[in-house]
DNA sequence: CGGCCAGCGTGACAAAGTCACCGACAGGGG
DNA sequence: CCCCTGTCGGTGACTTTGTCACGCTGGCCG
């Protein structure tokens, strides 16, 4: 339940779906959810357990992934403020238990939605079953990317596109990350990102320091991703 | 339109959720729905395309694949009688453009139904709703699980893995399949198929010949494809 | 100061993909 | 019958990627 008229206009504010739904399923809505607050690292989902809940993020993100007996790991995606873990809501919807593990990045505010309003709502309001199916399509488009980059794209392409992307996100031109996080994100291993920056660094396309990649020559390294 | 008492009957028979449905409901969905015909080889969908309608599988099976720009394929799962394809049915909810291919792998027979009915039934069958849900929810399940494998697990016993799977399909130990085939479902490459074979059947596991793979013996596979 | 440990480098090897090329076989037409 | 052609499979040489074992280093903390 959402009583504070600040937090019902932050919530307004962050989903479109909720400023397109009726008065009712408003107030439904703020009635049925509840707020909570995640730590940074918390583990959200564990493969095969049971959702038992869907969160809808307002602040934050999570970071779903794969994981591999040996301990290597792949990013699938990342649940962003405004959006949800669609995995999450199909397991839930469909009882199946989550092939996947889910932490927080950073700490995490969100609403939960019980299993029982999410079906009741997908009934009666129609904004509610846009935005889950919009969810589900971006995400199934987003893990087919993965597995196609995973599948026919070279590493050191693959690293230069993250590296240029994180770049971008944090509008500087050093990365804060270990090779082993770099690793887990593109489902490599450590050395082999390590020898992978190294050849780059040989190339004066970066510089690499202890828990940092500095990007030198920008426009070289999206070539560089581009065609080689 | 389906008009035809015994093609109604079959319908009933082949989707719960159409038997689930409520009086209205079938006679709408009777009403609005179409049945096609598709010869094998033909191309469902194309990467990138919209899709127009969504197919419910009477009888026959569809393979839904990733395609590299070297040629490389991996089948990501197919869609046999009973069910759909829940990557059309995102992409047509959500107007995102398909993001890989399918094709009929036999003569394939179906009902389409347009976009409006499947958004119209999804406000209004409870059933519909949880038949497209569920489906979602399995799918998502086996894309992760050809990430999963792809990522994580040895070729010779995902190979292995496939090959018992496929004997115990067709109930023989002779499973009809060029290397080219098994390459293309594995997300490999003819030649490395070749290898593995070649080194399988050299430790007495099976026999291959021009088209085909003898399983020679099965306890003794499923033995390398477990611990290894 | 010394120990500890996360982060990184490296060499040797194994697994998988790529490329080029060849031979073997099947089926059809002359 | 033979030859032609296209599909199928085998092979060697090489590259890329993953694995294993080990060792170095810089920073933190007792």
């Amino acid at each position: 339940m959402i009583s504070d008229p600040d937090q019902r206009r932050r919530l307004l504010e962050s989903f479109a779906f909720l400023r397109a739904g009726s008065a009712e399923f408003q107030r439904e809505f703020f009635e049925q959810v509840m707020r909570v607050r995640l730590p940074a690292g918390q583990a959200v989902c564990q493969a095969g357990a049971q959702c038992a809940h869907l969160p809808l993020v307002l602040d934050g993100t999570a970071r779903v992934y794969q994981l591999g007996e040996n301990g290597r790991e792949v990013t699938l995606y990342r649940v962003h403020s405004g959006e949800s873990c669609v995995l999450t809501a199909s397991c839930l919807l469909s009882a199946s238990p989550f092939p996947a593990f889910a932490v927080c990045e950073s700490e995490v505010e969100a609403v939960v939605v019980q299993p029982a309003s999410v079906r009741r709502w997908l009934g009666s309001c129609e904004p509610w079953r846009e935005y889950l199916f919009g969810l589900i399509a971006s995400r199934l488009v987003e893990v087919f990317g993965v597995l196609d980059a995973v599948l026919f794209q070279r590493l050191d392409q693959r690293l230069i596109e993250h590296l240029l992307r994180q770049a971008e996100r944090t509008d500087s031109s050093e990365i804060q990350a270990t090779h082993q996080i770099l690793a887990a994100e593109l489902g490599s291993s450590r050395e082999v990102i390590s020898r992978v920056l190294k050849g780059l660094e040989e190339q004066g396309l970066l510089r690499v320091r202890r828990g940092q990649v500095e990007l030198l020559d920008q426009t070289a390294l999206r070539r560089r991703a581009r065609d080689d």
